[in-house]
RNA sequence: GGGCGGUUACCCAAGUGGACAACGGGGACUGACUGUAAAUCAGUUGGCAGACGCCUUCGGAGGUUCGAAUCCUUCACCGCCCA
């Protein structure tokens, strides 16, 4: 692909809030393609993820899908595991302090991160790094370098510290060695471009490139893409908010979370999580507008190419024969668990030990609201024996009750 | 280092000796309506107990009192002001 091409492709989808920034940065993608092509070379992209949780989310796939541009076009791709920068938590994407994680849970997210990752990238293709490489060896003559180059009120004028700094909220000193790192970790893999959310855009744009060029390397170039909402359709996808669809989820669970999301972040999701080009996504959005197809029928093809991505063909067919059954004509799916029942559980017995309630208290609720069903008959009595038959626990939770 | 204020359930936040398992809001859950959407309406939201009732909870530990989230002591942490 030529270089121009290239240039349309990989800033497409991208955003910078200010036209501006978006030409200059454009501009310097492009010179860059341009050297390394002189000099014989792939450019050198990476993109950091901090094992903080122990699932990526579909949130977390749409910088991955431009790694993974990238990685079609030939150019060299570093998935950065930030094992070190996960011990402070990136004040970036909240305004309250985030709990310092111990080493050991931070381990044991980092070890499944990969794995997830190449769902979406090309594992042939992919270096995987962890910052603590670099970062752990750091000394403190090093950080006072670094951090000459800032000064407090660059710090202060970042909305999210600002925000705390109004509210008396306490901000603390290592905070603010995160957009550091950060920048540390670009000037040691030299890497041409940086990508990242638009949450990223300080750490990445300011710091990044300024630790870069002031230890002697040419600043790499910023592409940040825009935040993924979460199922609440509202605010950024994050596993804390309970808004996430996992990765590592089923496919049936995958479509029916996609299918939950309200209508209005359905154009969001069309360009940040399918393999859609952007002509389908226009034309479909006009389809939507002119009343031509059902924004349900839009959802469920966009339920169903998201989890063909990371399932396959084949479930995620099943996935959508599922859904269909299960709630558009409310019949009970053929493939629920089975659970042995004894003949002196009680239904909530059998709740309780199938982890379908929390506690006895709050599955004597359920049956006093209405939410317990056996074979489609709603059961008000919590002591009414188990038999077998198909229980039905809220919306969404099946049990196939066998003797 | 000094003075003052603060720490309440998943989150925010009321409550300043008995009527407190603790107002209100958010979130979550259940039901109705739907397109398992959103919006809306109704309900639930510590545990055990098939009504009574019992147990655990208001930063930690002690104490005063018939009785404490509320008063006292002490420890930890946070904010503001002063130095």
């Amino acid at each position: 692909m030529n270089i121009d091409d290239q240039v349309a492709l990989l800033m497409q989808g991208t955003e910078y809030g200010d036209d501006e920034i978006k030409e200059s940065m454009r501009e310097e993608l492009k010179q860059r393609l341009n050297q390394a092509e002189k000099e014989n070379r792939p450019l050198r992209i990476y993109c950091g993820y901090d094992p903080t949780k122990a699932d990526l989310h579909l949130g977390h796939t749409v910088t991955m899908r431009k790694l993974r541009q990238f990685q079609e076009l030939g150019h060299h791709v570093i998935f950065l595991i930030g094992d070190f920068t996960a011990l402070i938590g990136d004040p970036s994407d909240k305004d309250v302090t985030r709990p310092i994680l111990t080493r050991e849970q931070v381990e044991k997210n980092a070890h499944t991160y990969a794995e997830q990752a190449f769902r979406i990238l090309d594992p042939q293709k992919t270096e995987i790094r962890y910052n603590s490489e670099w970062l752990s060896k750091l000394g403190f003559a090093d950080l006072i370098k670094v951090a000459s180059n800032f000064t407090v009120q660059q710090f202060l004028s970042r909305e999210k510290f600002k925000l705390r700094w109004e509210k008396g909220d306490p901000i603390y000193i290592h905070e603010t060695f995160y957009a550091f790192m950060q920048g540390f970790d670009a000037y040691s893999l030299d890497t041409d471009v940086q990508i990242g959310g638009t949450d990223q855009f300080f750490n990445i744009m300011m710091a990044g490139r300024k630790i870069m060029s002031a230890l002697g390397k040419q600043p790499n170039i910023v592409i940040t893409l825009p935040i993924l909402p979460g199922t609440d359709g509202e605010i950024k996808m994050s596993k804390s908010l309970g808004n996430d669809i996992p990765i590592t989820t089923n496919a049936d669970d995958m479509y029916g979370k996609l299918m939950s999301i309200p209508d209005k972040a359905m154009p969001q999701y069309f360009r940040l999580v399918t393999r859609w080009t952007p002509d389908r996504v226009d034309a479909l959005e006009k389809e939507l507008a002119a009343g031509k197809v059902h924004p349900r029928d839009a959802k469920m093809s966009l339920a169903y190419e998201v989890t063909d991505t990371f399932y396959g063909k084949e479930q995620a067919d099943k996935a959508q024969q599922d859904f269909i059954l299960k709630f558009q004509k409310k019949e009970i799916p053929d493939d629920i668990p089975s659970f042995i029942i004894t003949a002196d559980q009680t239904l909530l017995d059998v709740m309780m030990a199938a982890k379908l309630a929390p506690s006895k208290s709050q599955g004597k609720r359920l049956f006093e609201q209405g939410g317990v069903s056996l074979d489609g008959e709603t059961i008000a009595d919590w002591g009414t024996f188990a038999r077998p038959g198909v229980l039905q626990v809220g919306k969404r939770k099946f049990l196939e009750l066998k003797l």
